[in-house]
DNA sequence: TTGTAGGCGTTATCAG
DNA sequence: CTGATAACGCCTACAA
């Protein structure tokens, strides 16, 4: 039923052997030969066998992906650093395989020992934001060429790819600061988000090494929703004194402050400055346009293949954490604070 | 140095063939053999190769999933329909295969059919929302066990899911018409989606039915962004008589037309009446929230993947076009035409 | 309950 | 330049 090589051979008069070197494309055939069977396989449309060639060189062809599926999926973040990884991987034949780390076997570590043990993938790229994703902890122990993206694993074997959160938020309340804020609130990130947590920890630092002794309610809680901006919003902009300027810990939630701050009639950014981070692409395209912290998420999706794919190459292990750095994109969502503020 | 059955046997005493038995989870082996086995097979750390069962039982085990990688991958659209074909392919054991469908081979066809004949995967799901796609030309040719998602191609033979697009323009002509607005105009989707034309087709048609004479400038070009909204909705805003509703092709540009609106101090709905098409889940959660048409994005990803998971299991290639019916969610964003504007 | 034989489609090796 | 042979790891069919 399936036109195999062998057909080919006997059509050509030659041995399975020579059409293989003929498909292939090895040389040491001779030209005659060769075209004879390129005939009859275009003739006959052959194609080859995958699942024979994968099990002959012991390579899959394909660089799995884990993920959590619910939330990144659809994420800009997710489609940019796959942008990434197509400009490494274009030109290598390998395809991309994709795993969801939510599903329970990934928990406890099995699944992604396994993808790899069992040759399902030749290689893995996994994009882990969860602190909380226990199978990180299981990373160590297996040698297996395989990359963390967006996350910086603690056991520093492990491959990582991330980028500074820390210094992201430090400098968007740098420049707020030297606008002349000083009562500057800040919307978290959920709870078992590493990044989420650097991001914060970064903004309490900054308060503390600027001596900025803001209220409680300043640090509101959130979900990186633009819902939850949206009722931290509320929150801080009722707060007496109300503060001048907001960063959050993404952009969504920024968008869902300055919804809450058009309901209240107060203007962004002449009433309230408002900062965000990740720069998602509606950021720039808004009303007004947000200020926020650029992420080179391609750049980290690419550099993150790439070591992945070198790696394979030489049958090795990849290694090395590298920590990308971030930019501040200024644009219309932050200003000086209003003048009779500084008067409260 | 990988582990295969042959050591366990040469371990316990047995063929490789008793222990592919137990590891393949037969009965008809004495359970003390059984237990021998098992246990030397977990200590050994035993692992099946993947690429031999492939090889074997001629499946590679993976459902292919091509789709535009660019503008598709990261949209609440493409996480919707993954979410879907997770429901109906959760315990099969089969693994996802990503394909971009804008990168070359694909546009004739090649790669698609490839896909399949090297046995790289077990099945195809198609998201195809461009027209201009030249493979789904080729479809038809191809005895393969594929299914479309959210576009019907022309060949009846090809197996699709898609959506009642027509309808759902109609719906939000009607709600808004119901509601007293006769100056209704339109922001168009980009050319080349076949989706985007027949939502023009329906809104035009519905201008007809009810003796609507809209001059041309009622009708704006978009290319289903943000920004496109914006500008579509700054050209609609300055002109006379100014509308009082815009439909938008998808709620992104819905979402660029109320930001302009906002711009020019005119509110949503009181003013104007803006709906949209999509229900992004942002829809609901901005403010004003928008009135715009629902599709059963997930239930289209469940029905095609179950659909082709059938005809994987009885080595037959699927068939049948179905057009699922979407439901119009009236939200904030939609209200009466001022009144004075009955009078000009 | 277990073993033997053979095949799946491709590629590597070595001989001619 | 081409062929013969074997190997890859698993599974099916049949035999014992």
């Amino acid at each position: 039923m399936n036109i195999t090589m062998e057909d080919i051979a006997r059509e050509c008069g030659v041995t399975k052997m020579t059409v293989s070197r003929v498909l292939a494309g090895r040389n040491g055939v001779k030209p005659a030969t060769r075209d004879k069977i390129m005939a009859v396989a275009n003739r006959l449309n052959y194609e080859v066998n995958a699942l024979a060639r994968n099990f002959n060189s012991n390579r899959s062809g394909f660089i799995g992906i884990a993920t959590p599926f619910d939330g990144l999926l659809g994420s800009t973040y997710f489609e940019q650093l796959f942008m990434g990884f197509r400009r490494a991987l274009k030109d290598t034949g390998l395809d991309y395989a994709l795993f969801d780390t939510n599903s329970a076997p990934f928990n406890d570590g099995e699944k992604l020992r396994r993808l790899y043990r069992q040759k399902r993938v030749d290689g893995l790229l996994i994009i882990a934001l969860h602190t909380t994703d226990r199978f990180l902890g299981t990373l160590e122990e297996l040698r297996t060429p395989m990359v963390v993206v967006g996350e910086q694993p603690e056991c520093p074997t492990v491959c990582s790819v991330s980028c500074n959160d820390e210094h992201g938020i430090d400098l968007a309340c740098r420049h707020l600061f030297s606008l002349g804020h000083r009562r500057i609130a800040f919307v978290e990130g959920p709870r078992d988000f590493a990044t989420a947590d650097r991001r914060r920890a970064a903004y309490v630092k900054f308060c503390r090494d600027h001596q900025l002794e803001n209220p409680p309610i300043y640090t509101q809680p959130g979900d990186f929703t633009v819902r939850s901006g949206r009722d931290a919003g509320r929150a801080l902009l009722h707060a007496k004194p109300r503060p001048t300027a907001v960063v959050a810990a993404n952009d969504r939630m920024a968008f869902g402050v300055i919804d809450t701050a058009r309901e209240l009639n107060l203007s962004v950014p002449n009433d309230i400055s408002v900062a965000g981070f990740d720069d998602l692409r509606s950021a720039a395209d808004r009303h007004p346009s947000l200020t926020t912290v650029h992420q080179p998420v391609i750049e980290m999706g690419e550099l993150s293949a790439r070591t992945l794919l070198e790696s394979i190459n030489n049958n090795g292990i990849p290694s090395g954490q590298t920590v990308m750095e971030v930019s501040l994109a200024v644009r219309e969502s932050t200003a000086p604070p209003p003048s009779e503020s500084a008067s409260i």
